[in-house]
DNA sequence: AATACTGATTGCATTTTGCAATCGGTTGCA
DNA sequence: TGCAACCGATTGCAAAATGCAATCAGTATT
């Protein structure tokens, strides 16, 4: 462990992890948008990360032990990401600062519903979808054998907004 | 309004107000330690802030909405800067991230003691500390008139755990 | 009159970031 | 078998952010 911290607090802490411009977002592409390889990560994230800065990041977060790394069977030069507890347990966070931006912030409609769904459905919502992601990323069994995950839930409301979006602009089409 | 947004997204543009490694800082010690004044803030951060970069700080937070700054009438040169609305819901977020760094970083006893108090007090805790600020910084009538503010149960908290530290490091005086 | 404190500002070296191009290896298809 | 597309990165370089020390003019204290 390295001792270098400029404090013990734990809100310094928590900043010195994550308190940058981009290993939050690598962290929500992972958790809301499903992104599990370098390429996903990369070309996904709609704020356009330079691609050092992401092999820095995760090699950062797995050093930090909020990823770890695997290889893909399908592909042998594949690398998979996964979420660790420790990132899985920053819902409840990402839910909140998504809340906080909706109010204050001038979000695109789009962008906003997954933190929309996310504020209403509150705590049970969250600790459902976490149950998800350790099911996806540490494959342990499903506490409750949902027939509808949260996963889908918002993808399907984000796609239904882009699609609206997309009539309103082409109405004759 | 500035538009050089890297996207709508609600963390995204969470991120872009206080994703760096000073403002959200800067921003607990005001909430949580008091600190009104470039001075205040200057030395009692633990972190060791250097004044330039606290001057900027400040100037970025005030155009952003976060932060308002006044004279102080009791010191013709003297600046007092107050918590906005923006800033003062931010206690729920600075909450759960002092509750997940003490969980998973390496976090000192004493700086961490407000932490669990707040983890322990939960959303009634965090209302009524909200309410206080909101009495101080933006000058609104209290909600409820209480006998015991949060503010000085948190003080009391961790001066207890300093003069603990302080008696056990010296047991003969 | 001297001293200390107020909110800053300046200059400069170091560190971090962002961008574009590129790398060696793998895969899928013709 | 050739070859383009894709894989997770790496490199070089310029720009920006940061950290540090010294300094500033105005104000209060002594």
């Amino acid at each position: 462990m390295s001792m270098d911290h400029r404090s013990g607090c734990p809100i310094n802490l928590s900043l010195e992890v994550f308190g940058d411009r981009w290993s939050l977002i690598i962290l929500r592409d992972m958790i809301f948008g499903g992104r599990r390889h370098f390429r996903e990560l990369l070309n996904g994230s709609m704020e356009g990360i330079a691609s050092n800065i992401l092999a820095d990041r995760l090699k950062r977060l797995m050093e930090l032990g909020m990823l770890t790394k695997a290889d893909d069977p399908s592909h042998k030069q594949k690398a998979i990401y996964s979420l660790t507890e420790m990132a899985i347990t920053l819902v409840p966070i990402l839910a909140h600062l998504g809340a906080w931006g909706r109010v204050w912030l001038p979000v695109s409609e789009e962008l906003s519903i997954r933190a929309e769904l996310l504020e209403k459905g509150g705590p049970p919502l969250w600790d459902k979808f976490m149950d998800e992601l350790r099911h996806d990323h540490l494959g342990m069994p499903l506490d409750t054998p949902a027939d509808a995950t949260v996963r889908a839930t918002l993808q399907a409301a984000y796609e239904a907004v882009v699609a609206s979006k997309a009539l309103a602009a082409s109405p004759a089409a």
